[in-house]
DNA sequence: ATGCCTTAATGTTTAAGA
C-alpha cells in the first residue's frame, strides 16, 4: 500500500499536476494540504475518475486538507481535538479496513508559526501539543497509524541548506524541534529517517530568490509511522521531479510503501 | 534581505505563506 502526502498550494491551480502525478505515482491513499478552497469548489470529479474516493475539509482562501483513497473510507473525521474554537481547516483522519484490523491515516497541515513574536507561534506550539494528545490516544489501539502532511517543522540541521539562517524561524526554533521530537518519542518513526541519514532530502523550495535552482531547500513534509506501520515499511520516496514542472507547488510529494493487505 | 514569488480575494492592494 502506497501512502503519499503533498502540499499542492491550491488544488485548483495544481489540478493538472495532481492528475499527472497520480497516474505516475499510483498512490493508494493521498493526503493533500493547502487545497485553498471550500468543499464544494474541490475538483472531485477528475480525481474520482482515476478511481479515488474523495473527502475534503476545506476553507475559503487558506489552509484546507483532503484525503484521496482507492479503498473505501470507513470513517473520515475532520478537525484535531483539543480546541473547539480553532476554525482552521488543517486536519482530517481517515480509516481503511485491512484483512486484519484497520489502518488510520491522519492528513495534517501544521501551522507555520511565523512571525514568532506574534500569537501565531504559540498557536503552532499548542497545535503540536494537541497532535501529541491525539497520537497518544491512537497509539493505545496498537493499530497501524500514519501521520502524513506538511508539519512545517525542519527536524534537524541536515534538513536545511543553511541552518544558521533558519535558527530563529518558527520551523526550526529549538522549541519547535523539541516538540517534534516529543511526538517521535511517543513511539512514532520518521519514515524518511528509517531509510537514510543523508542530508539534503528536501521537500520544499521557496518560490523566491531562485531557491530551487540553488537547491536552497528544507525538509518539512513528513510521514510518521506507529510501530505497527513502521514494522511494515518497505520504501520511502520524495518525488522531487515535480518541482521542475511549469508553475509548480513549492512543496513536492513524499510517499511510503507499507506491506499492508486491504480487506 | 522578515521577504527577491505565488495564491485567493473586501482585488488595481492586501494577507499569508516559509
Amino acid at each position: 500500500m502506497r501512502i503519499a502526502t503533498w502540499n499542492v498550494n491550491s488544488v485548483r491551480q495544481r489540478l493538472d499536476h495532481l492528475l499527472t502525478w497520480l497516474k505516475e505515482c499510483r498512490p493508494d491513499i493521498v493526503c493533500l494540504q493547502e487545497i485553498k478552497c471550500m468543499d464544494d469548489a474541490f475538483p472531485r470529479e477528475p480525481i474520482e475518475a482515476l478511481g479515488y474516493n474523495v473527502v475534503t475539509h476545506g476553507q475559503k482562501t487558506f489552509n484546507g486538507v483532503a484525503l484521496l483513497s482507492k479503498y473505501p473510507l470507513d470513517e473520515a473525521t475532520p478537525r484535531l481535538a483539543g480546541d473547539d474554537l480553532d476554525e482552521h481547516a488543517r486536519f482530517i483522519e481517515g480509516v481503511v479496513s485491512l484483512k486484519s484490523g484497520v489502518v488510520r491515516v491522519a492528513c495534517l497541515y501544521l501551522p507555520n508559526g511565523n512571525p514568532v513574536d506574534t500569537e501565531k507561534y504559540p498557536y503552532k506550539l499548542r497545535w503540536m501539543e494537541r497532535l501529541r494528545e491525539f497520537t497518544k490516544l491512537r497509539l493505545k489501539t496498537e493499530e497501524p497509524l500514519i501521520l502524513a502532511g506538511d508539519f512545517n517543522v525542519i527536524p534537524h540541521a541536515r534538513d536545511v541548506h543553511n541552518p544558521a539562517a533558519w535558527a530563529n524561524d518558527a520551523l526550526f526554533k529549538p522549541e519547535t524541534r523539541e516538540s517534534f521530537q516529543a511526538l517521535l518519542g511517543l513511539g512514532m518513526t520518521d519514515a524518511l529517517r528509517a531509510v537514510t541519514d543523508d542530508a539534503g532530502q528536501y521537500t520544499f523550495w521557496d518560490y523566491q530568490a531562485g531557491a530551487w535552482q540553488k537547491n536552497w531547500g528544507i525538509r518539512i513534509d513528513h510521514l510518521l509511522l506507529s510501530p505497527q506501520a513502521s514494522d511494515r515499511l518497505v520504501d520511502v520516496g520524495i518525488d522531487k521531479y515535480v518541482r521542475a514542472w511549469e508553475k509548480p507547488s513549492d512543496h513536492v510529494p513524499v510517499w511510503v510503501d507499507l506491506d499492508l493487505e486491504v480487506a
